[in-house]
DNA sequence: TAGATTGTTAATCGATTAACAATC
DNA sequence: TAGATTGTTAATCGATTAACAATC
């Protein structure tokens, strides 16, 4: 069912199409092409037309992509049909933000269960709903809740021991907002959220 | 003396090398050699020197790279030596959490400059130590005082438009929080933020 | 000297694109 | 039917890797 070796290059752009296409949805088109997509994402239709071949057909030709189907598709491939679990590590200035404000996670089928830290000042207090738990908790709270998701927000130089006490308890991915390369198994899934390596992505082109 | 026609995927890897020279100079280390770094950067060692031999030579045969020097090459071929100076727009959540919290952009070589809203109940108000700018003085703020990157931490809906003002206003590169691919010329660096998308490039991988 | 590691070349591998038959 | 757009094939383009001479 699942189609075996596509790369992850190309995974990687699903999420982009995903997003397009929630905009033109919202915008109340029903159709849409491979050419109107890339213009919109700066790629090439053939790509995105050669990207959705690896999963499927989804279009018609002469007319091209119901939007709500390829939607819905996306979401299938994705695996982002149902909410997922997950927790959170760190309550400083990012950890709190991303808890207390940031309503983009939830919206988009990503839901915050359960908070930890391992400052003994912050453990038991409230941030927002949440009891802020303990760190050494997290293999009794992690593995059997279902949750596969961490997001990452402490000190870089407490990464990397979070993390391994996060695959230890069962987590496959981790959303890694450290600036700091972590060392973790093939089978885990990793990405990068450090703005600062973005801003040195551009410099590079600026006088 | 720049040289012509390095790769994008090259230069966007750069960063992770200066990171991690950082992280092994903090260590108390002095030397690396393409194979350390690889195994820190899960790199071939021989992509690593392939790399940097875009940029010239800056190791020693049978020994290695002297981490200082690497480093300080990286920083001047990434023109990260002196401090850029930023806008931030947006006051939500996120920017607040940017400006007030976050210091990684500061002990990094960023600087946000001024601030920016376009809400009248925000205007004029301070955000730490800023006062909160109208919006439509960006054309003002932002051309001569020669800040050329913008952290754009506007609502989905108003990312397109305000994008379009900074360009005007002679921003070269935006740091773009907003969940929306951003249509702009090809001379304008762009970078993206969104968790989400981050997050479903993972669950594609999960069970 | 022996061992190690660079910088570079050539070979391999993989991704993108152009083109087009199929067909709505 | 004429026009448009898909899905796919083959060609092109570009990135990664293996291998090694140079040399510290």
């Amino acid at each position: 069912m699942a189609p075996r070796d596509v790369p992850y290059i190309v995974v990687s752009r699903l999420p982009l199409y995903l997003r397009a296409l929630t905009f033109l949805a919202e915008e109340g088109k029903e159709i849409t092409s491979s050419q109107e997509l890339g213009k919109k994402l700066g790629l090439s239709p053939a790509q995105i037309r050669k990207d959705l071949s690896h999963f499927g057909e989804f279009g018609k030709q002469g007319t091209g992509y119901e939007i709500g189907y390829l939607q819905q598709q996306l979401k299938r491939i994705l695996k982002v049909t149902a909410k997922w679990q997950m927790a959170l590590i760190g309550t400083g200035d990012l950890g709190r933000a991303i808890v207390l404000h940031y309503g983009g996670f939830e919206r988009r089928g990503f839901h915050i269960a359960t908070v930890f830290d391992r400052d003994p000042r912050k453990i038991g207090k409230k941030l927002g709903q949440f009891e802020i738990l303990n760190s050494q908790l997290i293999p009794q709270y992690v593995g059997k809740a279902g949750i596969k998701i961490a997001i990452l927000a402490v000190p870089a130089s407490e990464a990397q021991n979070v993390a391994e006490n996060l695959i230890q308890a069962g987590i496959r991915a981790i959303l890694n907002y450290a600036p700091i390369t972590l060392s973790v198994p093939h089978s885990i899934q990793v990405q990068y959220m450090d703005p600062v390596i973005y801003l040195q992505r551009m410099t590079y082109y600026l006088e």
